[in-house]
DNA sequence: GTAGCCTTGACC
DNA sequence: GGTCAAGGCTAC
């Protein structure tokens, strides 16, 4: 009997409870009791109750014990404390966990100062080391247990410390955060940041079997994306606090509208969250937390649809952190393995790489997972154990490195010119025989950031760029942290340099695929250019890219000045304008080496931190978010691809999570950012959960009889006929919002461009296969739409024709304000090299010369604070949009469809204004960014047009694009494709 | 109105 | 029967 007996002698005070804990190894028998308390005697019932569970596993379950609230039982856990990597070599010291109030807390410290609280372990069947390792800490363990644990880091780390544990008080105010179900804490060892002892909820592989394995996630869930509370569990589909979840229900339940005083960028924060509802509610939309979750008809109890989201998030998390705690045990560097962790969980790691054209004397192994169709979340569980099985004892500078030398990844927006410059950086650094598949880059590689958004926020998207110049004049260590390294150095070292850089790094440099480093490379380059393109594209020469030549040129000055783009920012350099041709076939990894130190510079260098560009301080993470206004998807896509930020010449900058290295928690990703970047800025120190698995679309979220009406919901208030009624309560446009279609569509369409493994003769192959892979995407979402079904298939096809580039630009531009897009995407030439085309050039259907409306268009929509529902909004007006109905020979079956596509779109329309009025920012409705896509779209299709009519490339246009574009056809798409199935 | 605690109930 | 994410209750 573990807890073999007790006794009490009426005093609380002197309580005697006498504890044994049986431990045989392995497995371990691990013992829990729940103890009733008298609590109004103050004391406790021993007598009652006894529970007992034994675990085969090295580590309790802690919610097995949790103080079952309202029962008034005193919970006491004791488990060891699981810090081997292996199973077999599991042996105390224990953790023990007290649930109770604060009086019953402090009683029980009292005993085990006493030592009245015994405990015991003994071996069974242990290996010899094993037992030495066990008695010695059952001679320890005593005193040990007057440490307190971690949530304070309070230094003590002295596991020696001998008699004075008999005199210290439990002193609840040193663990704020433990109110409630665990309010006594006690652990053998202390739990810092570098102890290896590091309790970690999931900690034993066995334990992901048991059937609580779920239940391990509760123990210490990070805090609140929201608020930075401490979270309780998931919650409308996002791990939030109970506040949080109070406050969201209440909110929808009650429809409040709140407003805010301010600028609607109000920090929400534990301590301010009531002050500004409104932008409370917003940030809660805007982290993933789903009105649609809320029971309209308030029925208590049951689970929902997203439960099955939840699980799969949940054992996400779970295992990839079980692997990495696995591996991470047998590291020295305890932080950085976990900084490893937190980056694996923020990536969605779905996206590898498995292009090491001109990696392979180094590259030994490719990715095994390459032909594989899992899904994110089994992509991720295996590159993490791949990860963590390769580079386990690494800390995750040396992983990057590594990550990033193997990485022929670029191919979506890394830079294959820098392999070879990392390269040399890890030869001459760090040796790493170990293989590395392309997709592990990815890990590395938050799959939202905000570099150009956030630059983009300051100084528009073709705003100045000198960091990234100024980047590359530093020494490779520093490049290489820079480059590598962002997410390491804790938030307050760099605090500074990240502060004055981030708006320099901010800025991409379209085109700048290569670096330059004189002039005879720029010619040689040019030269190649020219021949690419004369040979595969028809591109004339004078045409062709232009590139930087050396000194403080970060662009083609005439191209610059022709375009009329302007520097912003007054530090701006001239700003890198692409070239007037939109296609600059590259073979940028032919000018990969010995680029560091030639790099042409801005005269920017004085204005950057030397910390920042310090080989050993890789600029932190906070630079990206500090100022980024970019949309924020919790939601990871299951084929979303993770991107890289392409922000130099020469410095692919991974973005980053947020890794919070101070937090010893689980769980504290964030890279995706939110729409205002207030709420961002404030969330330094928020640990974002984000969700690993794909949030479901929910149609009718509740199961049950009783809401089986309730099930179709989806598009309740939308008649057969595709009417909106107001049945549901819920805005049309919120109903919209939850099309999986619009789950990052771009990002959808690279990755399968990517999945397709082709290769392209030029810049403009490969932006025409953009082009026509992302009117897939959206003749898919039109296809399905539930909306858009509510109108025949002929006008289907007419809209959709008529609106496809402006939803081209819509898509591109959404992607681009919230961050998922590098802003160059590098692909595969015919050649065996990686070419790059700026990700602009891809959004404007290659039409570079129009850079300036579609500036001007982003950094309207950034000022609108451009969101998801405006995004939607934005794409269903468009679509639905009857400005084409001018024609007079219009068939009688489109005409006929005219007043319901009227209807629709006023429908969306008064919907989206209802909802930006509620949010408070009604100054978007009907925008004229609005109509502004739609001109600058029919500009595109007309240059496009114009230039394809002179190129044979004509013939080779792939898909629909060339029906899209010279078809005039009242047909469906595709001449004879339909909308419908 | 907030937020902690409690109850409920479908799913496992 | 346990789990846990819903909604409800209520002290503040």
């Amino acid at each position: 009997m573990p807890f073999e007996n007790s006794s009490q002698d009426g005093d609380s005070n002197q309580l005697l409870l006498k504890t044994e804990i049986l431990s045989s190894s392995p497995p371990q028998c691990l013992i829990y009791q729940k103890l009733p308390i008298q609590q109004e005697q103050n004391k406790f019932n021993l007598n009652n109750t006894k529970t007992t569970t034994k675990c085969n596993n090295n580590l309790i379950n802690p919610n097995q014990i949790r103080q079952n609230s309202g029962q008034k039982h005193l919970n006491i856990n004791i488990s060891p404390i699981s810090s081997c990597s292996t199973p077999t070599n599991c042996s105390p010291p224990y953790n023990i966990n007290i649930y109770g109030n604060n009086e019953q807390q402090q009683n029980i410290g009292r005993l085990i100062r006493s030592n009245s609280v015994k405990i015991n372990p003994f071996n069974g069947g242990e290996s010899e080391a094993t037992k030495t390792t066990t008695n010695e800490q059952q001679q320890q363990i005593v005193p040990s247990f007057l440490q307190f644990p971690t949530d304070a880091n309070d230094g003590n780390d002295d596991n020696n410390n001998n008699n004075d544990y008999l005199n210290q008080p439990f002193n609840m105010a040193r663990q704020p955060n433990l109110e409630h179900e665990n309010i006594g804490r006690f652990s053998s060892l202390p739990s810092t940041p570098c102890n290896t002892h590091l309790q970690h909820p999931f900690v034993h592989p066995q334990q992901q079997q048991s059937s609580s394995s779920s239940s391990n996630l509760q123990q210490d869930l990070g805090n609140c994306p929201i608020c930075n509370d401490k979270v309780s569990g998931y919650h409308y589909g996002l791990l939030t606090c109970e506040s949080c979840k109070g406050f969201f229900k209440r909110t929808v339940q009650n429809k409040k509208h709140y407003t805010c005083s301010g600028n609607k960028n109000c920090t929400v924060e534990k301590s301010n969250r009531k002050r500004c509802p409104h932008c409370r509610f917003q940030k809660c939309l805007e982290r993933g937390m789903r009105t649609c979750a809320v029971r309209e008809d308030r029925m208590r109890g049951g689970r929902n649809k997203l439960g099955v989201y939840y699980k799969q998030d949940r054992a996400a998390r779970s295992k990839i952190l079980q692997q990495s705690n696995t591996r991470s045990s047998s590291t020295t560097n305890q932080q950085n393995t976990h900084q490893q962790q937190l980056m694996i969980y923020a990536n969605g790691l779905n996206f590898y790489e498995n292009n090491n054209s001109n990696n392979e004397t180094t590259v030994t192994r490719s990715n095994p997972y390459a032909n594989e169709t899992f899904s994110s979340g089994v992509k991720a569980k295996r590159a993490k154990r791949e990860v963590a099985s390769t580079y386990g004892n690494s800390g995750v500078h040396q992983q990057q490195q590594v990550n990033s030398k193997y990485s022929s990844a670029a191919y979506l927006g890394g830079l294959p010119k820098q392999q070879d410059q990392i390269n040399s950086n890890i030869t001459s650094h760090q040796h790493c025989s170990s293989t590395m598949t392309g997709f592990d880059v990815y890990l590395q590689s938050p799959t939202l950031s905000s570099t150009s958004s956030t630059n983009s926020s300051a100084n528009g998207i073709f705003g100045s760029s000198t960091a990234s110049t100024h980047l590359s004049n530093v020494d490779n260590n520093g490049g290489l942290a820079m480059l590598l390294g962002n997410s390491i150095q804790p938030l307050e070292e760099n605090h500074e340099a990240s502060t004055s850089i981030a708006p320099m790094m901010m800025n991409p440099l379209p085109f700048h695929l290569y670096p330059i480093t004189s002039a005879h490379n720029a010619h040689t380059h040019l030269q190649q250019h020219s021949s690419v393109s004369n040979n595969k594209n028809n591109i004339p020469p004078s045409v062709a890219v232009v590139h930087n030549v050396g000194g403080n040129s970060l662009g083609p000055s005439s191209s610059a000045s022709s375009s009329g783009v302007s520097s912003s920012g007054l530090n701006s350099p001239p700003l890198p304008i692409p070239s007037s041709s939109s296609f600059s076939p590259s073979s940028s990894n032919k000018y990969a080496s010995n680029i560091h130190h030639q790099l042409p510079l801005v005269n920017v260098k004085n204005e950057i931190p030397s910390a920042a560009i310090h080989a050993t301080a890789p600029l932190h993470p906070s630079m990206y978010h500090q100022s980024s206004a970019v949309g924020y998807s919790p939601i990871m896509p299951i084929t979303t691809p993770t991107l890289h930020m392409t922000t130099s010449l020469h410095v692919t900058t991974p973005l980053q999570p947020y890794l919070l290295p101070h937090h010893h928690g689980i769980l504290h990703s964030g890279g995706p950012l939110t729409t205002n970047p207030h709420h961002q800025s404030s969330s330094e120190h928020q640990q974002q959960l984000l969700p690993l698995c794909q949030m479901p679309p929910i149609e009718g979220v509740f199961y049950g009889n009783h809401h089986q009406q309730q099930q179709q919901t989806s598009f309740s208030n939308l008649n057969g006929n595709g009417e909106f009624t107001s049945a549901g309560g819920r805005l049309l446009i919120e109903e919209l919002c939850l099309s999986p279609q619009l789950e990052r569509p771009v990002l959808i369409t690279l990755q399968s461009i990517r999945t397709c493994g082709e290769t392209y003769n030029s810049s403009l192959d490969f932006c025409l296969q953009v082009i026509t892979k992302h009117l897939d995407t959206n003749i898919l979402w039109a296809k399905v739409d539930e909306l858009f079904k509510g109108l025949n298939e002929n006008c289907r096809s007419m809209q959709f024709l008529n609106a496809w580039a402006a939803l081209h630009l819509i898509d591109f531009a959404y992607a681009l304000l919230k961050g998922e897009l590098s802003n160059k995407i590098n692909f595969p030439l015919s050649d065996g090299n990686m070419g790059s085309i700026d990700t602009h050039t891809l959004a404007l259907l290659g039409c570079t010369e129009l850079f300036n409306e579609w500036n001007a268009i982003l950094q309207q929509l950034r000022n609108y604070q451009f969101g998801k529902a405006d995004y939607v909004a934005f794409k269903y007006i468009t679509l639905l949009d009857v400005c084409f109905y001018r024609a007079p020979n219009d068939p009688p079956n489109i005409v006929s469809q005219y007043d319901k596509v009227v209807q629709m779109h006023d429908q969306v329309l008064h919907s989206w204004l209802h909802l930006r009025s509620y949010s408070g920012n009604p100054s978007i409705a009907k925008s004229d960014s609005l109509h502004k896509f739609s001109q600058l779209a029919s500009k595109c299709v007309e240059r496009l047009r114009s230039r394809l009519n002179q190129s044979p490339e004509i013939q080779n246009i792939p898909g629909f694009l060339s029906e899209m574009l010279f078809t005039n056809k009242n047909v469906g798409i595709g001449g004879g494709t339909k909308l419908v199935d």
